[in-house]
DNA sequence: ATTGAAAATCGCCGTTT
DNA sequence: AAACGGCGATTTTCAAT
């Protein structure tokens, strides 16, 4: 499919603010109502528009802490990777699990209450994982996400 | 704030999915619409619910890779932050700038079109960046984002 | 239970490619 | 002629009270 610079307007637009009415977003960039909504229901069936989420506010939720882990693993079968995420997304402070080709095999983002919080959820749960190797941590300062490309 | 399990559910189901009505997922855990709403509107106001985004297919948008580079910083004054911030938030590639604690000092989430788009990234953008000492990469292969703790 | 707004269409006609 | 947009209108749905 073929973006035009009206679509990457409205992708942007819609980046920025995603809850804005299609006849407000078409008012802005010079287009109907039934044009900007024509273009991203387009957008939606064609994949582009994969969906809509809601943004939590960790910090509101008494979530602290967020951490990133990277993790080797010891042995890497099929049936290794295969155990090692079944049992990875059991973790209910695993946020994400990526599963990543380089110095490390996955990237995990963790949240918990507090450090102490923290070691608990690294010891019990993310140490005991099936085949675990090393693993190295980062500790999140802030984070500001970027419109990308587009 | 005190959340209950039923502002638990609430929160789960608008992270899978933020377009569904306050009626239908009323539906789906015993509330009617406006005692739904009503609690969505609260979680609003408490700042539980920071925001809705929408999330963009990059591969549909012609974006196949998707490297995280840890980024080492060779000097580390205030200054040095602020610059390295400032110039990494230029390149339009980068989606998202996490200053982080531990090994490494920031980590980045890049998209490119191919391997040989992300090399030109690389080299003329992320390389040139002020204070840059190491760089590590890894090449997403594939993620999950699960529900988290709430 | 109600209302007012917005989403989600449709048809038609003009313009551009 | 195919694609796209504007305009006007309608129906349906949903947020908000």
């Amino acid at each position: 499919m073929m973006l035009d610079d009206t679509d990457r307007a409205i992708l942007a637009a819609l980046s920025r603010d995603a809850t804005q009415t299609a006849a407000a977003l078409g008012g802005r960039i010079g287009l109907s109502q039934p044009a900007t909504w024509r273009r991203i229901k387009r957008l939606r069936d064609d994949g582009v528009l994969a969906g809509q989420r809601v943004s939590l506010n960790a910090q509101a939720l008494g979530f602290g802490v967020t951490v990133f882990l990277g993790v080797k693993l010891a042995t890497k079968g099929r049936v290794s990777l295969d155990d090692f995420e079944r049992a990875v997304t059991a973790i209910p402070e695993v946020q994400l699990v990526e599963h990543v080709l380089g110095l490390y095999d996955y990237r995990l983002r963790v949240v918990a209450r507090d450090l102490a919080d923290f070691e608990r959820v690294l010891r019990r749960r993310v140490m005991t994982l099936p085949g675990v190797g090393d693993v190295e941590a980062n500790v999140l300062l802030s984070e500001e996400r970027r419109p990308g490309p587009i």
